[in-house]
DNA sequence: GCGTAAAGTCTACAGCGTAGAGAAGGTGCC
DNA sequence: GGCACCTTCTCTACGCTGTAGACTTTACGC
């Protein structure tokens, strides 16, 4: 009898009592592995050994769990709060941001559209926070409140746009993807296209790392530039 | 009898040939008009007065459907090929692109995350032609090929990017838009988010246009200062 | 041991994308 | 005219989807 009683926490391949980390965790696995569209509620109730019904008392609806599962990446972010200068902070955390989407490129998609769908004040408070965090960060840099919010729009707007762009150009592993891009470019009308397929060498060896980074630094030391920035603090 | 024989091009209210194009423009009004989601197969046909089936004369699937919305709209981005400067040439396609985007919000999702799908070398034409051309006009204004691809992926990131940001920020019209933005930024816990519930009314008034000419200014110049640019030929 | 609330299940329904076979319609040749 | 042909359109059917509502099982406090 004693053993029977509730495993702790631990994974059994079964019967577990779900939970909403539960869910949304083998959602994502899900998502990860197979894409949005894999994400059915029968799927995942299979997946979790359950009725598809079970999940409803855990996301209302499979939009609900969408975002939820939005919610779960987000929380991926790791918050630093050190004291280091406003650019750097904000470069670590759109690398961290990068490198997140890198590693569920599925979850993209619903990361850039599900906010389409619900007004700001209404998202969930994980989509939420990074906006606080970075205002906070800049205002106490030294912005005005106005400003900071124009650097921040300027900063997400492209590190999310970076990150479409990275999605985009690499699919497959770096081994085939040149002969596949390659194979695609040839596709192209050589009349129509002369530039782009003169490019794909170029195109091939693509680092999104660097690429990111320069172009924030670019953005940022203009914003800094244009609104009369923080009290330039230099490096003593 | 010779009233039967076929009307020319005019949209009688049931049954005329069908064609790709008038398929398309129906589904982008579908879409422009419910959403996404309402882009069904069958309420599709019911729109055009025909069997659902007899679509897929015109598009393979449901999802090449959806490509196809995307293609007719980016087909309403207007060419200049003036000899202007480079930077409003690319100032001039990003508002082109803004309006566009405006116009058709709810396609907005799908020209951000189809391209996601497809290999860069596989998309359709109509999505490829303005990397072509924005990367011929840098080439012709100077700029190194690999300098070119640079310039144009910050370009892209930044304009894709702030078109989200700005589709996020408003949905509603400006009237109600207060309010609501309002009622939402006081459901946050004042504790954790103070910056954000302090800028409301800044929040309020936002305007799409200026912002994205600001930051592209910073982000255009800050390129053309980095790379080593065009050869700056000055207003004379 | 029992009562109660929560958690999980079952059944059912309307709607989806689309395969495959067939009907209707237009067009050209004799 | 009549016939053949090819394109366009329709019908039927299948397996899948999200989820409402009623039911059963389980866990837990007293």
């Amino acid at each position: 009898m004693a053993l029977t009683r509730k495993a702790p926490k631990a994974p059994p391949p079964r019967k577990a009592r779900l939970s909403r980390e539960v869910v949304l965790a083998a959602a994502l696995e899900l998502v990860d592995a197979e894409g949005v569209d894999a994400l059915t509620m029968r799927r995942l109730g299979q997946e979790l050994g359950r009725d598809p019904m079970s999940l409803y008392r855990y996301a209302a609806s499979r939009a609900a769990l969408l975002d939820g599962v939005t919610e779960t990446v987000l929380d991926e972010l790791t918050v630093f709060a050190d004291d280091v200068d406003w650019q750097t902070q904000l470069r670590r955390m759109a690398h961290d941001l990068r490198l997140v989407a890198l590693r569920h490129p599925n979850v993209v998609p619903l990361l850039v559209t599900r906010p389409l769908s619900t007004p700001l004040g209404l998202r969930p408070l994980a989509a939420l926070r990074p906006l606080e965090q970075i205002l906070d960060l800049l205002i106490e840099a030294g912005f005005a409140p106005a400003d900071a919010l124009h650097v921040y729009r300027a900063y997400y707007g492209f590190l999310y746009g970076h990150i479409l762009n990275e999605l985009q150009e690499f699919i497959v592993d770096p081994d085939e993807n040149e002969a596949i891009l390659r194979l695609g470019l040839h596709r192209l009308p050589a009349k129509e296209f002369p530039r782009l397929r003169a490019l794909g060498p170029v195109l091939a060896d693509y680092n999104g790392e660097t690429e990111l980074d320069q172009g924030l630094g670019i953005l940022l030391s203009g914003l800094a530039a244009q609104l009369s920035g923080p009290h330039p603090k230099p490096v003593a």
